[in-house]
DNA sequence: AATTGTTCTGACGGGTCGTCAGATAGTAGG
DNA sequence: CCTACTATCTGACGACCCGTCAGAACAATT
């Protein structure tokens, strides 16, 4: 199932007209792609030039558009790949915890871990993910949607069965709450350096992230449970 | 105070070239605003052209350029004046509210309730400056830091309070946890059509806010109140 | 080395941007 | 009503970026 994106990579390829590239091409497309990576480094997503590309690349304009229709294109390429490791990565403390008593807690910080240190490892890239599935492009909406869709289902199954063991209310509706939760995680962790610029420290922050998601109907596993 | 908006729309006008614009020049820059806003409403942000504005106002982009040094700006001047109106109406519920007892949850809900209608309200135009300031632009960061910052400063307040009077674990930190709580609140409300079109209905999604809230060190006035 | 298919690029038409000199509209004084 | 002056508007322009296409350069195969 990870391997889908690889997949993607080496079936599907086809160059702008239709033909299915070389060896030659593929490493020309490559190349492409990690330069665009690199310039999203130093550049801001609207500043980002084909022009600019291909001359990274050395190779000219004329040459990008034969892998891309776009330069927004080749940034969903990028984005694609993350998918398969950020969902990954951002389920995997959700789903390795077991929601029982004490050890909530400890699940609550690995969740908010995962969402900090996923967004700060790839932050130029999801940011740009963030701004094109904001200004309404289809494409990045669905590449967002589906990277945090398996965090949101994954927490509306915990939720439910909390809920069904009788600690949280018969009205606590668990779609609702996975996805306000996950829009708290998603946009904390989008903007950590802005915030710990504004000088709240990051592990102040972790440690809030924890607090709401452990205090919500998320965290309780005890009928009694008291806010921490 | 709230008419600060007011003083500064009719005292530092100047036109691109330095001079204080006339009767004529004011209205004629009143009208570029107006349909700037009004294009808003069918074209997206990145959509909008100076000659669009232009035609619509019945004029020419040169006379555009005499009152704005760029799209952008016309609509900064539409966003600051939303920040007056924005700042006090968020904040208004929660310093209305006595975070006693029960009357915790209703304050919540008039929370998020708060949120979600003032963003539903100028959903075009709030898109617009979560978008720049996303992407960067220091002016629409600012705007938003502005919008939002009387909302957190007061509820970091209340956070403090609630933790002076015992009702949360003393490593609370009050401003990281405001942070939290206005992430959550202001992307859920700048989401709200995409999440009720993915299928969660919008009063399921306040409940659930407001519960997030209430479950928090925010909500808490019991030292023993269980989680709802 | 000739042939065939693949990959690359220089040069171009089309479009948007912001500027500026000059046209136009408004106004005060005679 | 005319004149002179100021405020406002605009047509036309150069600069820039975009995406395309015909043909050059390259690689592989015989």
């Amino acid at each position: 199932m990870s391997s889908a994106a690889e997949d993607t990579e080496s079936q599907d390829l086809r160059a702008v007209d239709g033909r299915v590239p070389g060896r030659r091409g593929i490493a020309t497309r490559q190349r492409l792609l990690q330069c665009t990576s690199d310039l999203l480094e130093t550049t801001s997503y609207r500043d980002l030039k084909v022009v600019d590309i291909a001359r990274e690349a050395g190779t000219s304009p004329a040459t990008f558009y034969q892998y891309f229709p776009d330069a927004e294109s080749a940034l969903l390429a990028l984005a694609d790949r993350l998918v398969g490791e950020g969902g990954e990565r951002l389920v995997r403390p959700l789903k390795a915890a077991n929601w029982h008593g004490q050890n909530a807690y400890l699940a609550c910080e690995a969740v908010a871990d995962a969402f900090l240190e996923f967004w700060a490892d790839h932050s130029a890239l999801m940011a740009v993910i963030d701004l094109a599935a904001l200004e309404g492009d289809q494409r990045f909406r669905d590449c967002r949607i589906q990277l945090l869709n398996m965090f949101t289902v994954a927490a509306t199954e915990v939720l439910t069965r909390q809920r069904e063991a009788g600690f949280a209310a018969a009205e606590v509706d668990p779609e609702a709450t996975a996805v306000v939760l996950v829009s708290m995680l998603s946009h904390v962790a989008a903007h950590q350096a802005g915030i710990a610029q504004s000088g709240v420290p990051i592990g102040q922050l972790r440690d809030a992230m924890a607090r709401v998601m452990y205090n919500s109907p998320l965290g309780k596993t005890d009928r009694f449970a008291t806010t921490i």
